[in-house]
DNA sequence: TTGTGAATGGGTGGATACCCCTAATTTATT
DNA sequence: AATAAATTAGGGGTATCCACCCATTCACAA
C-alpha cells in the first residue's frame, strides 16, 4: 500500500487528486496539507511514500519544503507539480532532490504513470517539462535562436541588480551612487543588458524583465 | 438530470472536477473541452445546463467564451472558474454574463452548492470573491488611499496609444511617425502620462502599464 | 453657453540615455 | 595554468527624453 500526501493549497484540486488515488487499490491518500508547514507538521508524525507536492505553496514555498523533507525525511519521495512550465522552476525544484515533475494540465494516466516510475526508484518528467529542459540546456550550450520563444542570455549578478533599480525608476546616476560605483560602469551594465535582451531602450529593457520575471526580489 | 460541460485546458483539474460530480446522481458530466473554441463547436451539437468555464483558456479567452455562450446559447448557464481572484477578472467576466465565480481553491462542497444555485436562477460567488468585489467598489467611490492599491487616473484612449508604442520600444519620433501626428504631441501624452500614472520615466511608465494591466491588445 | 477635458502643436533648454571605442582587474571555469 | 566571463572604468559624441512655458480646436456636459 503506497501512502501519498497531497500539498496544494488549492482545495478544489487537491480533491480532484484525491478523487482520481481513491480509485486505485494500492494507494491511499493519508493526509493533505494547505500549506508548508503543515506538511513538516504531517511527516513529523506519520510515515509517507510519495509527496505530491504543488510549487507555489502560502507560507513556506514549494521549494523550501522540498528542501526540508528530502534531508529530514528521506524515505520520503518527492514529485512536483506545478501550473507553469517554467524551466527556472524545474531546475529549482529538481536541484533540491524532487523525484520529478508533472504539470497540472496532465491527465490520470500519466499522474498514476508518474507515482509508479518514482516508487519504483526512476524519475519522471511530463513530456513538455523534458523538452523545457532540454531547451534550456540548448540554451546554455549553444545560442541558436530559431525556436518562437525569445532566448534570455544569462543575466549576471550585477546585471539583475541594476536592472532592478531601472525597473523602480532610478537614473543612471542614482544606480551609481546606490551600488558604489562609477556612472560609466552603470552605463556599461545597461548596454549589456540592452544587447543581452535584445532591447533597443529603456522601456524594452523593463518590458521583456518583466514578462519573462528576471528579478530576484 | 443536469448536463455540465466542462471547459478547462488542465486535463488533470478537468478530470478532478468530473470525479466528484460524477459521484452526484443529478448531475451528468456530458463533456470535456481544452479550449475555447471546442466549447462552441460542442455548444452547437448538445443541450448543455451548465458549462464551468475556465478564464484562462488558450485559443479563445474565457471572456470571449462566455460572452459568446451568454449571446448565442441562452438557455446555458456560465459559472467561472479561475486560479485568481482578481477584480478585474471577476467584474470583466461578471459584465459578460457569467452566473456565478468560484475559485480553483474552493473545495467540493461548495462547487455542489454552487452549480446548485446557478441551477435554481440565483447567481453564486465563492466568500473571497465576494470580499474582493467589495473592496473594489470601496476603492471606486471613495479616494480613501489606505488600501496598498494606488488609484489610477483615467487614461485617454490616445494616450494608450501612445503607451502601448512606448512599451513597444518606439521612439517618440516613430510614434509620432506611427500615428500621423506632431513629435510635439507625442511629447504632451507622454508627459501626461508621467503625471498620471505617478512615474519619473519612462521606465516607470512600463512598469506601471504593465502591472495595471493598462493595454488596450 | 460657458466650462472642462482631450487632442493637437510649438519653443527652449537641460538632463538622461545610448553608442562606439578601449581596457584594467577580478572571478569563475576548464 | 590558461581561458572565459564578469565587473570595473573612461572619453567623446549623438539621440532621446523630459520639464517648463504656451496656444488652438473640438466635443461633450453642466
Amino acid at each position: 500500500m503506497t501512502k501519498i500526501l497531497i500539498a496544494d493549497d488549492h482545495a478544489m484540486f487537491a480533491d480532484g487528486i484525491a478523487s482520481i488515488l481513491e480509485a486505485e487499490a494500492d494507494i491511499k491518500v493519508v493526509g493533505r496539507c494547505l500549506d508548508g508547514p503543515c506538511v513538516i507538521e504531517f511527516l513529523k508524525k506519520h510515515q509517507v511514500d510519495i509527496l505530491l507536492l504543488d510549487i507555489n505553496l502560502p507560507g513556506l514555498s514549494g521549494i523550501e519544503v522540498c528542501k526540508k523533507v528530502v534531508s529530514d525525511y528521506s524515505d520520503t519521495k518527492v514529485l512536483a507539480i506545478s501550473m507553469f512550465n517554467e524551466e527556472s522552476f524545474v531546475t529549482e525544484i529538481l536541484n533540491n532532490g524532487a523525484k520529478g515533475y508533472i504539470l497540472k494540465n496532465t491527465g490520470r494516466e500519466e499522474l498514476l504513470k508518474a507515482i509508479k516510475t518514482i516508487l519504483s526508484g526512476e524519475s519522471y518528467f511530463s513530456q513538455d517539462v523534458t523538452e523545457t529542459i532540454m531547451k534550456g540546456l540548448m540554451n546554455q550550450r549553444k545560442g541558436s535562436s530559431h525556436t518562437s520563444k525569445k532566448i534570455i542570455p544569462k543575466v549576471s549578478r550585477r546585471e539583475k541588480e541594476v536592472l532592478d533599480l531601472i525597473i523602480k525608476e532610478h537614473t543612471t546616476q542614482e544606480i551609481a551612487n546606490k551600488l558604489f560605483i562609477s556612472l560609466k560602469t552603470v552605463e556599461s551594465h545597461r548596454s549589456n543588458l540592452l544587447a543581452k535582451l535584445n532591447a533597443r531602450n529603456t522601456a524594452g529593457l523593463v518590458r521583456i524583465a518583466m514578462e519573462n520575471n528576471l528579478l530576484n526580489t
